[in-house]
DNA sequence: TTGGAAACTTAGCATAGGATGT
DNA sequence: ACATCCTATGCTAAGTTTCCAA
């Protein structure tokens, strides 16, 4: 079965499909391609797409000094109209983005420039702000023959430069453009933010792929810093970025052959932790009374982990980055002990930052031997000290690399995801094919509780739901004369029949705009994406679909339906994860 | 053998663009 | 036909894990 799904899908054409049966029928297969690491034996593609060159101001757009008008470089300026398109925003306000964006700004003046701005309070950017505010509703407003023109022009780019050949395969690509310049906002307390993110150039950019390929050519009268041919990676392009000195990287789509198989991987792995993961809880439950610290650091550690699917948490470089932790860098001053609270024993309060300066807060009960050893860890330490101040995410990781193959943290936040979707839908499904959707948003929904995804609510969210509100209203009203002219209509029996069809109509009608309401509501502060995305195995979702007979579209947009091509040509209705 | 770099996954937000209502 | 609303998509930052050179 899985077999012919996986053939039916990846194997398009002969040579492949040989490549395909030696992994089908030889399991050793996924160790060998990914021991010795190769990820493709052949691979073209036409490069990235730069970024639109700068264009410079129309002269009657002037930005001002001191109250008087002042041409700038078109070095300065292109950074003045970066900042100049932030005004509306918060962070625009904020002493860091100004002080970075001010020092990074005026290296780009000429000396004349930089001589004369010295005080950015005296820059005066409205001028600017107010053009590029009606280019974009000059862009809104366009005819629908010039968005057309975009349009094609954006497929035009898309055919050429969207798409590679990896292995026999045409593969869509999932970012060909190069991040454009603009001025760094990172999230939460970035102490970079406002930095100048240089425009990247051809001189920038290492190209990889096959030797025997047709290279991608520079731009005319450039050339690529590197061109090489490592068929152990899967990138296609990569360049430094000025702002943290980290590497970017061109990769293929989630579509494609080489994400959808790491994809499947990912949750197989899980799968496993699955068969283990008892004996694996006995172990760290054993370990919380060992003699040594760094034991029962790790065993407590492990138990957060997979309790409350925190993330690893590897140390950051103070200063570089907002300050944020997972589980391993975690410090005292992240949790508060109750050994009774609100009617409940050994209560642990977390509060902390996590990735992408969300914040996680909540109150658990613990295990009595967790939370003595949480006050013994905290014991004589100041509250910016590390919980676990004898662990890592490397030691971590590699105790757990010995407790199952491919086993680390992160494994545990994909296993509790699925495995309670799995649960959540056999608990919460019932036969009623109309609120079908509510039960699977309200699986998912427990997930993304589980994982702490949240979201800002919608900037129109009250509004929304007052027009929803408001039709509820409407066909509840709708709903009574119905009734009405049904108890009127009692006289003749075909007029009976048709005023009993058109309540019934009206109440399924409500019916499903309240189920709405209610979903809208539990969903404001709640992304259900990521997990969906990331977290859930997709076959636990097709087959929740074909057991129910769920269109599969329900759930899964045109996108996320070609990520999970695999699972939805894999799963059966039976599937377990 | 280990620490930093490289590679790759996960993340929320902005907005484009399509659906829906008027 | 147009405005409004909502969802899908693009974007890129921020994590985790793996890799590899010293």
């Amino acid at each position: 079965m899985i077999r012919s799904a996986l053939m039916s899908y990846f194997c398009g054409i002969i040579e492949f499909l040989i490549g395909w049966c030696y992994f089908l029928d030889d399991s050793r297969w996924e160790e060998e391609r990914y021991t010795d690491g190769v990820k493709w034996k052949f691979l073209e593609h036409k490069g990235p797409v730069f970024a639109p060159p700068y264009e410079p101001l129309p002269s009657n757009v002037k930005f001002y000094y001191d109250g008087k008008p002042m041409k700038l470089s078109p070095e300065a300026e292109e950074v003045a109209t970066f900042f100049s398109k932030m005004l509306d925003h918060e962070y625009t306000t904020k002493d860091i983005f100004r002080k970075n964006f001010f020092k990074d700004w005026r290296k780009e003046m000429t000396s004349e420039e930089k001589a004369k701005i010295t005080d950015l309070k005296k820059c005066n950017f409205t001028e600017m702000s107010e053009y590029f505010k009606g280019l974009s509703e000059a862009r809104k407003a366009m005819t629908k023959e010039q968005k057309l023109k975009i349009k094609e022009e954006n497929e035009r780019l898309l055919q050429e430069y969207g798409f590679c050949i990896m292995d026999n395969h045409r593969e869509r690509i999932a970012n060909f453009r190069i991040e454009p310049p603009g001025l760094f906002r990172g999230r939460g307390d970035h102490p970079k933010m406002g930095m100048l993110k240089r425009r990247i150039r051809p001189q920038d950019i290492i190209i990889n792929c096959s030797k025997n390929s047709k290279h991608p050519e520079p731009p005319p009268g450039t050339k690529w810093k590197e061109v090489r041919h490592d068929n152990k990676v899967t990138w296609l392009v990569s360049w430094t970025e000025n702002i943290q000195g980290s590497i970017k990287y061109i990769m293929l789509n989630p579509s494609s052959r080489i994400k959808g198989e790491k994809d499947w991987q990912k949750y197989e792995t899980a799968r496993r932790l699955k068969k283990c993961v008892d004996r694996i809880r006995a172990q760290y439950r054993e370990d919380w009374k060992s003699k040594e610290m760094r034991v029962r650091q790790r065993a407590v550690a492990i138990y957060f982990i997979d309790k409350l699917a925190l993330r690893a948490g590897n140390e950051k470089e103070e200063g570089e980055t907002a300050d944020t932790v997972g589980c391993c860098s975690l410090r005292v001053e992240h949790i508060k002990l109750y050994p009774e609270n609100e009617g409940q024993e050994y209560v642990v309060e977390f509060d902390f930052l996590g990735k992408d300066s969300i914040r996680y807060y909540n109150k658990v009960p613990v295990e009595k031997r967790v939370f003595k050893n949480l006050q013994l860890f905290m014991e004589n330490k100041e509250p910016d000290d590390d919980l676990f101040d004898r662990l890592n995410t490397s030691v971590l990781n590699k105790h757990l690399q010995e407790l199952m193959d491919g086993l680390s943290a992160k494994v545990f936040r994909t296993y509790n995801a699925s495995i309670t979707l799995q649960q959540q839908l056999k608990e919460l499904t019932n036969a009623l094919e109309n609120t079908a959707i509510l039960s699977y948003n309200r699986a998912n929904r427990a997930v993304a509780i589980l994982c702490n995804h949240q979201r800002a609510p919608p900037k129109t969210f009250e509004k929304s739901m007052q027009n929803l509100q408001a039709k509820i209203d409407a066909k509840r009203d709708q709903l009574a004369n119905a009734k009405r002219d049904l108890k009127a209509a009692k006289a003749d029996a075909k007029g009976l029949r048709d005023d009993k069809k058109a309540v019934q109509r009206i109440e399924e009608q409500l019916m499903k705009l309240e189920v709405q309401a209610t979903d809208r509501e539990e969903n404001k502060q709640i992304a259900l994406g990521t997990s969906k995305l990331n977290y859930l195995d997709p076959r636990i979702s097709v087959a929740w679909c074909k057991k129910w007979g769920i269109p599969i579209e329900k759930i899964y947009n045109k996108t996320q339906r070609e990520k999970f091509a695999w699972a939805i040509d894999m799963a059966e209705k039976d599937f377990e994860f």
